[in-house]
DNA sequence: TAAATATATTTCAAGCCTAAAATTTTGAGC
DNA sequence: GCTCAAAATTTTAGGCTTGAAATATATTTA
C-alpha cells in the first residue's frame, strides 16, 4: 500500500488516481451514449433497462430487496423504477404467500418481448462503442476489474 | 466490427458486453464507496468534488459552459451544483466584462483550502480502493480506456 | 403470549441529472 | 439602426438516487 514507484519516485497513488479518472470518464461517456439511444429508440432509460435485465434472467420473479441488492442501488430507488414499469405494463407485482411484507416482481409477457428487442439492440450498441478494445485484452481487463472489487466487496 | 471468435465461434459482442458490465459494476462500486466517505467525512458529494477539482486546476475561473463540457454533464446540472457551492461559500460567480451573458466561476480562498484537504483524502481513498491493481497493468489499462473513447468522442 | 427485535418495503426530503423551453445578450448581414 | 440567428445561462418538468423515517409484518425471546 502507498508504494513509491522505484523508477520515477512518484507515489503509485497518483497512477491509481489517474486510472480511476480515466475509467470514470470512459464509463460516463458510454453511459451517456447508451442513455441517449435508449431514450430516442425506446423512450426508456438505462435504470429501467437494468431492472428488466435482472427480471429477464429470473422469470419466476425477484423480491424488491433482491433487485436493489443485485443492482447495488437503494431500496427506495427500485420502488420508483418498478412503479413506472408497472404503469407501462412491462412488470407486475405479485404478493408472496406466506409473507405479507414481501413483494415479488415479474416481467409481463409484454415486458419479456420488449426486453428481448431492447437487449439485442443494446448488445449491438456496446459492440460498436467498444469496437476499439483489442479482443486479446478483454479477459485480462475483466480480471483486473474483478480484482479491484474482490478484497473490498462483501457479497 | 461484429467479428466472430475464431476458436469458440461466439460473436465478440458477447465479450465486449461482458467487459462493459464488469466495468460498470466496478465503477459503481468505487463511486458508492467514495460517495459515502465524502458524505460522512465532509458532508459533501462527488459532483461537488468534481466541480471543485476542475476549478482548482484553473484558478482564474471557468465559464459555466466550460465546466459542463469538461465534466460531461448538462448545463442546467452545473447551475444547481454551483448554486449550492456558492451558498456554502466555496465558490463565487464573477461577471465577465465584455459579455453580459457569460459568468465566470471561481473557488474562494475558503474553497481552495477546503479542496486541498478533500483532494488529499480522496487520493488516499482511491489508493486504497485500487490497491489490487497491478502497477504494471495501469498504463496498458489507461491506454485501452482511451481507445474506447477515441474514435467516437469528438472533443 | 406479550414485548422486543428484525425484515421487507414504501415514503419523504433533498440533491443529481437530463432535455427542452425560456431569457438575455451578442454578433452578422442588411 | 434593425432583424435575425447564435451563444451563455437559467428555468422547468420529470426521472434517478440516496439516507433516514415510517409502516407493516414476521420472528425471537422472555
Amino acid at each position: 500500500m502507498s508504494a513509491t514507484d522505484p523508477v520515477t519516485g512518484h507515489p503509485m497513488s497518483k497512477q491509481r488516481l489517474r486510472l480511476w479518472l480515466h475509467m470514470l470518464k470512459t464509463a460516463r461517456f458510454v453511459e451517456n451514449e447508451l442513455r441517449e439511444r435508449m431514450r430516442i429508440t425506446y423512450q426508456s432509460t438505462l435504470p429501467r433497462f437494468d431492472v428488466m435485465a435482472m427480471l429477464d434472467r429470473t422469470r419466476e420473479g425477484l423480491l424488491m430487496s433482491q433487485l436493489s441488492q443485485q443492482l447495488m442501488v437503494s431500496n427506495g430507488n427500485v420502488t420508483g423504477i418498478i412503479d413506472r414499469l408497472v404503469q407501462d405494463g412491462y412488470v407486475v407485482r405479485v404478493s408472496v404467500k406466506g409473507d405479507k411484507r414481501a413483494t415479488l416482481v415479474r416481467l409481463t409477457p409484454k415486458g419479456v418481448e420488449k426486453f428481448a428487442e431492447m437487449a439485442a439492440e443494446h448488445e449491438r450498441w456496446i459492440d460498436e462503442l467498444m469496437d476499439n478494445v483489442q479482443d486479446s485484452d478483454i479477459e485480462h481487463f475483466v480480471d483486473a476489474l474483478n480484482h479491484i472489487r474482490k478484497d473490498h466487496q462483501h457479497d
